[in-house]
DNA sequence: CATACAAATGTAAACGTTTACATTTTGCCT
DNA sequence: AGGCAAAATGTAAACGTTTACATTTGTATG
């Protein structure tokens, strides 16, 4: 039998008002009367219902994530580091993954309209314009992750893609003085991948070297897309000193492939990396990658969000999380 | 202003019983009613409210899954089938991870008894008696994950650790006729671990290799155990020719001390892991290991969940998964 | 000991749906 | 046209809470 707060209120004799107020640690209720319903609700291992809960208080302290993908330990990371901040504060957390890109649109209205959370964390590197719309239209509050577009009134944390990009390249042209250097591009459309590009065109600019169109590849952010670049690039007239993968999952396929051609990294060809997957540390060598603050940034989305919600903070954010070069043995340095 | 059902049936000339069927595929609703009032949905984006439908309902078509971490691209992999095949059937997830041990006790019952999921899926290879006492209090199907003992009337899928442990040990033994095996084994009270172990126990003995406690090592299915454990092992009288990690992360900790300490895998030491994680088979050599079935594991745990909540299926189902090994280089075959 | 005011408790409406049951409309048959 | 069953629609209760407001109880004050 159903235990409901009516039987909670006639064990301890007392009204359903009471209940409520006694188990939500209301003021109002004399201290003798809340031990009696405590020990009653105990008794009955009474649990509030939550759904009830939500209607009437118009809140459901879940948060909405909603994810590209659900592959690989990255977003493994975020969405630990989202939980465990959560759960710090005593919220849910409901997973949606966009399961093709169109879905993404469906998604969110149904999750933003549907009083299912109060809010949600967004993650949506090729976001559509009328993604934004959606959002604007809404009362939900959302932060957005990693999205490329200026987004007024929208919360927006992202990760430093130029600048850790254009530090890599650096690295490769002022440490080794590489001066031929390619890229395996990220996905069309994807900011991120958009921003590495960039950073890695500047860092070619700023350090006078030509921009060769044949040494810029396309990819998928794919282990294979790293196998047909490196193949690709190692089989054309201008072969380059180093690669620039703008993943790790392209760097493993560039692995394979090199190996699998017989070159040795870094000594006939260069790599670099971009997120420091936990993998590339065991990449032989060591990958030389840059290390994306996953953690820092699923806490503070949530932060941000929860501040939101709560209204104690009303302000935009827009936040860039600086990245950091980690260096190890592909760029040919010595470790 | 919030679009509610009464605002549609208004502007569509009905009352909200009939905005209610048409929207949910009533046949008592006519042609053009059921027109009229799409139409006017459509026109307000009206998005049912699904907390008062999980309330009317009494079902919210969510299913909460219940971790024991959330970690490494083993958990990813499993949430990716969930949410896949829960995506399938229109139904929704919700992710808790046990933060603590103690803590997974308060987290099944609040998910259980609050209404706000239909069903549970638990993963917990450490389960406590307890917990087994609470599932079965509670009228909210579960079906468990890995997790070891008979538990009549709850719904059971796990892989099978001792087969796959006992082909990887006695391919070590009958192929590479290797005498001297050792285990790091996983966490105490695991029951992955502990039926990895009795695998290992079982094929040395079925072979007539005489058990030797001063190969069987503690650790705890982490990168470090594996460090350990590798250390320990070669440090002692009797070296193993083998090692039997009981999982690839030990697998992993320990291809890094060989490296470290100068031991050639596998002309030195032969290794095997247990798991298939994506990085195994970018070690050097390609780590020899067992192939586990997640995605299977997770779609049928959805499958089997829906149809106890659904009534379609009162039986008790136990499945265990046959895994298959996958031998690399790390054991001595070449590859 | 009445009064006033604060503290504690109760009553009932609200949250947004679904659905059993009641009522009206439709179409068909005589 | 009248009658009748079936189809379509409406009414209102239910789901399990929270909370504004009303009421009762307790306490200090003069």
């Amino acid at each position: 039998m159903k235990i409901d707060i009516h039987k909670v209120a006639s064990k301890a004799g007392v009204s359903i008002a009471t209940v409520s107020r006694a188990l939500n640690g209301s003021t109002l209720v004399r201290q003798g009367t809340k031990e009696r319903i405590l020990k009653a609700a105990e008794e009955l291992n009474y649990v509030p219902n939550r759904i009830g809960r939500s209607l009437a208080k118009q809140s459901t302290e879940t948060i909405g994530v909603v994810l590209p993908d659900l592959v690989g330990e990255f977003f493994m990371d975020f969405i630990h580091s989202i939980d465990e901040e959560a759960y710090k504060q005593n919220w849910h957390v409901l997973i949606s993954s966009s399961h093709s890109q169109r879905n993404i649109i469906e998604t969110l209205i149904e999750l933003m309209g549907s009083g299912r959370v109060d809010g949600v964390i967004l993650m949506a590197p090729q976001i559509e314009n009328e993604v934004s719309e959606i959002i604007k239209k809404s009362k939900t509050p959302v932060v957005l992750i990693n999205t490329c577009g200026d987004f007024k009134k929208i919360d927006q944390i992202k990760i430093d893609n130029f600048q850790g990009a254009f530090n890599i390249v650096e690295h490769f042209i002022k440490v080794h003085n590489y001066k031929k250097i390619g890229i395996i591009n990220g996905p069309k459309g994807n900011c991120d991948a958009e921003e590495r590009l960039s950073g890695y065109l500047s860092a070619l600019k700023k350090n006078k070297i030509a921009k060769d169109s044949s040494l810029i590849i396309n990819g998928n952010f794919d282990v294979e897309s790293g196998v047909i670049g490196f193949t690709t690039l190692m089989n054309q007239k201008v072969k380059p000193e180093a690669i620039f993968a703008s993943n790790d999952m392209t760097a493993v396929g560039v692995y394979e492939a090199a190996k699998e051609q017989g070159y040795k990294i870094p000594a006939d060809i260069a790599i670099a990396g971009f997120d420091d997957i936990f993998l590339s540390q065991f990449l032989n060598p060591r990958l030389t990658t840059v290390r994306v603050p996953i953690t820092e940034l699923g806490s503070k989305a949530v932060k941000y969000l929860l501040d939101k919600i709560n209204k104690n903070d009303n302000k935009i954010h827009f936040e860039v999380l600086p990245v950091e070069p980690d260096i190890g043995g592909s760029c040919g340095c010595k470790y």
